[in-house]
DNA sequence: TTACTCATGTAACAAGTTACATGATTTA
DNA sequence: TAAATCATGTAACTTGTTACATGAGTAA
């Protein structure tokens, strides 16, 4: 069993080719469809658990730094895989902010609704073009997160756009 | 600031009028739009804290169990719609796990990958009588969520039909 | 040579999990 | 009266966060 992050983690490694942790962290920071920071003491500790387990390995890079490259074992390439394909895991609901609202917004005063709604259309939408910047320049795994990520912010516009003209239900 | 969990709460108490601290752990563990197991060790200790920054407030129960009725306060309300309404935070990605799989799912060989997607789709469809029949007897907040839920699971059905017969994009 | 980036980590803290403990009330 | 449900908690653990520490290589 796997974390979340530390799926993440095994695809990230198998997908970068050999990186380092730091480039890990730097890949996770900057990612538009990731949630996590990046930071330090979730990554390091999460690599030293995947290594202990048998899934990472490491090598001194050939240059003058001489860092730690990592890559996934035989045995690590099958972790990630029944991460990737548990079916139950892939199709639950997850953490979603903009679900776990919507349900206050119900309560929310007609005036103070339009003007909340307005906001939450205009966040999204100067979202879009990030993402599809993003689209265009990164390799087929990130790259099938973003368009998903895309989706996930055009079924949220079209909710909002439902519940302005008409009924929340 | 309120963490995901404690928006929930607070959003739950308000919604449920007079729950105890057991009956919000019971909603938690039996909805199908949230994620938390409702675990006594998150929800006592989140209903503390959110007591002890006078966001709730307990009154005995008049009957002879004599338990702890939650309410929320002035202030518990205004930090509630300030959770609900954070329009940076509702519009943000989560953490989908069907997102977080689905680039692993472009490096599977094609035979695995339309045993896969036959495998999601089933899971999926086998899911949605379930949300449909809580969408039809529950309170607006938690039809809401719901609702939402439904959409999110319909949004990767016509995904996965999109893959299925043509390129992942 | 000063500042920036690369690189690896630890410490204190936050907030969730499971498992356990305890006891009152209600139902079969 | 035995079992189930209601009710409130704690303890040990896991895994994320921020903030800090340290040092090597590189660019201005």
């Amino acid at each position: 069993m796997l974390t979340e992050l530390e799926g993440a983690i095994l695809a990230e490694i198998r997908n970068g080719g050999y990186e380092t942790a730091f480039q890990v962290r730097r890949a996770f920071a900057t990612s538009l469809s990731l949630e996590w920071k990046g930071s330090a003491g979730a990554v390091y500790p999460a690599v030293k658990r995947l290594t202990a387990r048998g899934f990472i390995a490491a090598s001194k890079a050939h240059d003058k730094r001489g860092a730690r490259r990592l890559r996934l074992t035989a045995s690590g390439k099958a972790a990630l895989t029944d991460w990737a394909c548990d079916v139950k895991l892939a199709t639950s609901v997850g953490l979603d902010p903009f679900r776990l609202r919507a349900g206050v917004w119900t309560s929310l005063d007609p005036q103070q609704r339009k003007q909340l709604f307005a906001a939450l259309g205009e966040e999204i939408r100067g979202s879009l073009p990030m993402f599809q910047e993003t689209l265009a320049s990164t390799k087929p795994l990130e790259k099938v997160r973003v368009s998903l990520a895309i989706q996930v912010q055009r079924a949220r516009l079209r909710t909002l756009a439902r519940w302005e003209s008409g009924e929340m239900d």
